[in-house]
RNA sequence: ACCCGCGUGGUGGAAUGGUAGACACAAGAGACUUAAAAUCUCUGGGCAGAAAUGCCGUGCCGGUUCGAGUCCGGCCGCGGGUACCA
């Protein structure tokens, strides 16, 4: 008996199923068609654990419904725009394009190794002219049918590399390379009309019901449908040609304490005091040098500027009202401008503190009338509270229905209009980048913008271009933008800036159906592969790359790229957790913490060394990054233990949804684990013909074979992989074990484990079938099925509990009646033994599962 | 702060309201071996007991139920998401 060699086999049977084109897609009008796809990877040039594990997952799906006689679509592609790309160009002196595909190519042969089901003929990478210049042509078509706009946004601005720096290049608020504080600054951009979807894509989340409630919870709340209205605000002495300021507000309820206005720093009005103004110039200021980021914008203080200008109360016009600009007001929600009302918002209280402002409770909740004084009062909207001297004449209701008649009453009395607004903003798509998709418009100084030819695409991008100083190299590349204009003719500018590479990804699944095509999709293609069956990522990409995938899905709809039916792309969704691995440290030069590299770790019994000799601290258990060094490189372990054993590592034990944490141990348990069912098989061939002489043995080893083939399958088709893993593993302690004279059902046991196991470790199966003398391929044999019959026992262990307290344990016949059962329960001598001459009050008797003697 | 999710042996984890801990890892004992590796066998929630068995046990407190890891209410802890959103 040979030891199972996986570095040798494991390439041999990639090539066979290479040769015979196993896994590629075709249509089959006979079957049905299933499209497994797994969110495609970023070609940084080297696999890590979260892609064996993601592309596993799809894998196993895909060769599953493969097997159970569906035309499959498992395609790979590569996500290959980027910034990385552009450092790499800057740090290194390479050209983009020649770095992504070099890791693309590497990339290419890892994922290779590890023996995936993919049809490698659709593959494509987004930053292939072919694929961007369907994109351009894509996007011609929704700047015609009104989906994209042309408007200023405020982007981060490094005012000492004269940048546009995208938000994961700001680091504490200053530019990650010039280290200068980064300002706010608007620029003309284009954006995809997303927002005109709202409610739209709110409502067609009722129908993703095999998407993960949490994603479908996170896409609502991203989308952030509110109710409220807007109301207007007479100054006291018009400003200019300004004589009122509009706020948005969802309690309106609580009009009668508000005490002051706050509005934007970008509010036409602030804007306009700037010029008087120099305080006011001097704060706007302030405020615009703070980041666009989050958490610049959390850090920021709340902080505000008297403008000296009143208005009018609405409801109350003998009221003045101050006007205040505060830096945490948001010109692009809302109108820009809100009313504060301290007794009902913490943050209008804290600023009402700070600047000395009134407080004036709008309600008080029931029995108590206590004013507000630290803490404003926001109770649950479905809360009733006691609304005070209320203008609209509401008194003790829910605020939610105050809410709803202030609303009604405000409109009536043309004081205010009920308003829906959208958290969801417009998506700006300009990036003044060069490696990704060129806009395709014109800037012409007679035609204005205007959209390029059809024709004329792809608008590729130039070649010849050099990082030596910041910015866009597009801008100051010699000839390439030099155009003449689509329209009349004259000489023109082309636009430099480049699509988000979020455009890039949120139609590729749709190209994979024809990725030849010279159009962007083809009707008949994408009619037969859309929608996709089953989507695979993470979780991170909960939000937006999906929702602008569905955003996509429709404007490709709307341009006829795409049939109705697939306007939501993805039928079902499976977030998988991540690979987290232990860390490891010491304290390296200057006292501060040093990760040290996986490789370099020597585990003891107590703890762990460095190769060196320097003792190290065991540190948090996460998820696989470079900078924590904690990686454990794909590529190696491929080597030493084969893809079969890393495929079955990561989809063993835990659930795919949770993280996995890789343990060398882990690794080399999968590998044993894997031999042992070689050496199984092996025994098996060489054991030759054989017959069962035991039948009684032979059929309950039957049995047990069945109830393998249904938990598997039952496993896979509910994503529950670890518990597939298991039965497998139980199945294999059954064939080690096998009683004597059942030679013929072991026989059996091994050919059934090893179609069972193809999913999880293909090489292994392929190569147990080959020694067993099977017939073809068992990537290509139909997955076996659990016989009915075979499932069910004829008799049961039915548990005895008395009093809920599990006593004793009765065999019955599987269909024994109710009447039955009473009868052996109440003749068992343990159970009289713990009834000790009491009769019971009560029987109660679940066919099948279980007995309770109620006493 | 708000919104989700989760708390089960030494560990990863099983368990349509019905025998808690399947399966695996790590551990211990044994077999084989000159020895080791590899492999195989057995043990394994806690406490008491030689054993049979008994009591306790799914973060904590309470409730519903013949029966609760599972359902309900409250608390504690951890994880994730989101936010100057008016």
């Amino acid at each position: 008996m040979t030891r199972y060699d996986a570095q040798n086999i494991e390439p041999k049977w990639q090539a066979a199923w290479d040769k015979q084109g196993v896994f590629k897609a075709q249509r089959d009008d006979s079957k049905p068609k299933y499209y497994v796809l797994e969110m495609f990877p970023y070609p940084s040039g080297k696999l890590h654990m979260g892609h064996v594990r993601n592309y596993t997952l799809g894998d196993v799906v895909a060769r599953y419904k493969s097997a159970t006689g569906h035309a499959v679509l498992h395609p790979m592609g590569w996500d290959a725009f980027g910034l990385p790309a552009e450092n790499a160009a800057m740090e290194r002196g390479v050209h983009p394009g020649d770095w992504t595909y070099q890791n693309i190519d590497a990339m290419r042969a890892q994922f290779k190794a590890i023996g995936l089901s993919i049809d490698w003929s659709r593959e494509f990478a987004t930053c292939d002219p072919e694929y961007y210049g369907q994109q351009q042509s894509l996007f011609l078509d929704m700047l015609e049918a009104g989906l994209i706009a042309r408007k200023n946004a405020v982007v981060n601005w490094d005012p000492v590399d004269m940048t546009v720096l995208a938000n994961e290049q700001v680091e504490d608020g200053k530019g990650w390379r010039s280290g200068a504080e980064v300002e706010r600054r608007e620029l003309t951009q284009w954006f995809f009309r997303i927002s005109d979807y709202s409610e739209e894509l709110l409502q067609a989340i009722d129908s993703l019901h095999h998407w993960p409630e949490k994603v479908r919870l996170m896409q609502t709340n991203w989308i952030g449908k509110s109710r409220g209205t807007e109301v207007p605000f007479h100054l006291t002495d018009a400003y200019e040609d300004q004589s009122e300021i509009i706020c948005y507000s969802t309690r309106p309820d609580t009009l009668r304490g508000a005490s002051f206005l706050a509005i934007s720093p970008d509010h036409p009005l602030s804007k306009a005091l700037e010029s008087e103004n120099a305080d006011i110039a001097a704060f706007n200021a302030d405020c615009r040098k703070t980041g666009t980021s989050e958490e610049a914008l959390e850090r920021a203080e709340k902080k505000g500027l008297d403008t000296g200008l009143t208005v009018e109360h609405p409801v109350y016009p003998e009221r003045q009202l101050p006007v205040w600009i505060g830096n945490f007001v948001l010109m692009d929600y809302g109108t820009g401008a809100v009313f504060g009302c301290p007794a009902h918002d913490q943050r209008d209280l804290d600023f009402a503190r700070k600047y000395g402002l009134p407080v004036t409770n709008a309600f008080y909740m029931p029995g108590d009338e206590t004013d507000v004084s630290d803490q404003a009062l926001v109770p649950p909207k479905t809360e009733t509270v006691v609304y005070i001297d209320h203008f609209a004449g509401i008194g003790t209701c829910t605020s939610q229905s105050g809410i709803d008649t202030t609303i009604n009453w405000l409109d009536a009395k043309g004081l205010g209009t009920g308003q829906v607004k959208y958290r969801l903003r417009d998506w700006g798509v300009s990036r003044q980048r060069y490696w990704g998709c060129p806009i395709p418009v014109v800037h012409c100084d007679d035609c204005g913008v205007v959209p390029e030819r059809k024709e004329n695409l792809p608008i590729a991008l130039p070649q010849d271009v050099t990082f030596d100083r910041p910015g866009n190299p597009l801008d100051w590349h010699p000839t390439w933008r030099k155009v003449a204009c689509p329209a009349c003719g004259k000489p023109a500018t082309r636009e430099t800036d480049t699509m988000d590479t979020f455009v890039d990804s949120s139609w590729y699944f749709a190209r994979f159906a024809s990725p030849r095509a010279t159009s962007p999709t083809d009707t008949g293609d994408v009619s037969y592969w859309m929608n996709v069956d089953q989507y695979i990522g993470g979780v991170e990409h909960a939000i937006l790359h999906l929702l602008y995938s569905r955003f996509f899905a429709r404007a490709m709809h709307k341009t006829g790229h795409l049939p109705k039916a697939a306007i939501e792309p993805f039928n079902a969704l499976f977030t998988q957790g991540m690979v987290t691995h232990e860390t490891y440290s010491r304290a390296g030069e200057n006292g501060r913490e040093e990760w040290v590299a996986t490789e370099d770790i020597i585990r003891t019994e107590k703890g762990a060394t460095h190769k060196d000799g320097t003792p190290l601290v065991i540190g948090p258990i996460i998820k696989m990054s470079k900078s924590k060094k904690n990686v454990v490189d794909p590529a190696a372990i491929i080597e030493q233990y084969g893809a079969d054993t890393a495929r079955w590592f990561v989809m063993s034990d835990s659930p795919p949804e949770r993280d996995v944490e890789w343990t060398a141990a882990g690794a080399d348990a999968a590998w044993k684990h894997l031999q042992r069912v070689w050496r199984l098989a092996t025994e098996v061939s060489e054991a030759g013909e054989a017959t069962d002489t035991n039948p009684d043995a032979a059929l309950s080893f039957r049995r047990l074979i069945h109830r393998c083939i249904e938990g598997v399958t039952h496993g896979i088709e509910g994503f529950a992989f670890n518990k597939s893993v298991a039965r497998l593993y139980e199945l294999t302690n059954a064939i080690q074990k096998a009683p004597a004279g059942t030679g013929a059902t072991r026989q059996e046991a091994v050919l059934t484990l090893a179609r069972l196991m193809t999913p999880f470790t293909p090489h292994l199966a392929e190569e147990i079938w080959e020694a067993l003398e099977q017939p073809g391929l068992i990537s290509q044999t139909p997955w076996p099925v659990a016989d009915p019959e075979l499932l069910i026992e004829d008799t049961v262990t039915l548990p005895v509990q008395i009093n809920g307290k599990r006593r004793a344990e009765i065999r019955a016949p599987a269909g024994a009646e109710s009447s039955e059962i009473e009868d052996m329960v109440m003749s068992d001598p343990s159970v009289l033994k713990h009834l000790g001459g009491q009769s019971p009050r009560k029987l109660i008797v679940v066919p099948g599962r279980i007995v309770n003697v109620v006493v």
